[in-house]
DNA sequence: TAATAGTTGACCAAAATAATCAGGATTAGT
DNA sequence: ACTAATCCTGATTATTTTGGTCAACTATTA
């Protein structure tokens, strides 16, 4: 398990996607405009994304990517693991060429502390995350925005110019 | 938030630490032989724990480190945190200087994960991990074992209170 | 007291690895 | 044929990891 800003930009994508995917297949260009993550960025994401089966793709003009399944049969986890090759283990690789019995340690700590993260981001579904943006009164539509405090136990300091 | 081997070698460390903390200060080398982490990789991950306050140090002869805190009041997102400096939040920073109004999907939504995640993580006392260590059998005890990919949902599932 | 050895503390630099981007190739619609 | 889009493969950049050196501190020993 791993968790740096390629699996976030890759959720990020995925709720672009998840948020207009009903009106035909979304391009990339429109997702790394919207979003401002590099379009070589994106094509390398989705082309994981789609290799696992969260995504379809359309080629073409009018063609773009789309939702392989429900918004509700997809986790957090699931586009993590697509674009963030998990480690296998440990520096064992998976072969077990520790030699003594303390070395393991390392073993089953990576994989229980991984099973517990991954247990958690299972549980959470991009159609939560999806909605938890659409159900956002326009936040900075046009105007000033003002960041709501939908998080409690980040400081959350944002400047809103106006 | 951000979490790859380095705070995960951290994590692992800690447990060594604190399954031998009562026999007085451990040395790095120690931790380095038993967990097969580099010793200039310890140095720097334990400056770092020093000067958060998770441990305290013991120089000179039978020196070595020492938890600072019960391991009931140290979680696993305070390691993460002291070793992984976390990410501001976006692109912005927390400064929201995206012109427009899509944009700060990506900051509430970074955030409201990151803070899931911690939430998470810090409920995960290091004294569960030891005591989960401890309660381990003699698990691979000069007997070979094969790895698989647990890594799925709900292959290994984690005893933790045992 | 003085010397010695074991240990952390801080720093730098190279090697290994991963993230990010750029460009071209391929496919399909008009 | 032309264009809009995905696909693929390599190059560039950033980060992680390791290795090394030297100084500071302290318990042991002579
Ligand atoms: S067997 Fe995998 S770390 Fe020991
Ligand atoms: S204000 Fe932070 S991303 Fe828009």
């Amino acid at each position: 398990m791993r968790l740096t800003t390629k699996g976030r930009f890759a959720v990020t994508a995925m709720i672009d996607l998840g948020m207009r995917h009903q009106r035909g297949p979304v391009t990339l260009a429109g997702i790394s405009d919207r979003q401002r993550i590099s379009l070589s960025y994106l094509e390398q994401l989705f082309g994981r994304l789609r290799r696992q089966g969260i995504v379809d793709s359309v080629r073409g003009p009018g063609g773009g990517y789309t939702l392989a399944r429900p918004m509700t049969e997809i986790t957090v986890a699931d586009i993590i693991r697509a674009v963030d090759e998990p480690i296998d283990a440990t520096q064992c690789g998976g072969l077990g060429n520790c030699h003594d019995d303390r070395e393991c340690m390392t073993h089953d700590l990576w994989m229980s502390l991984n099973a517990r993260i991954y247990d958690y981001l299972d549980s959470v579904h991009l159609a939560e995350l999806v909605q938890q943006q659409l159900d956002k009164p326009e936040q900075c539509a046009g105007k000033k925005h003002e960041h709501r405090r939908v998080v409690g136990s980040a400081d959350l300091k944002v400047a809103a110019n106006g």
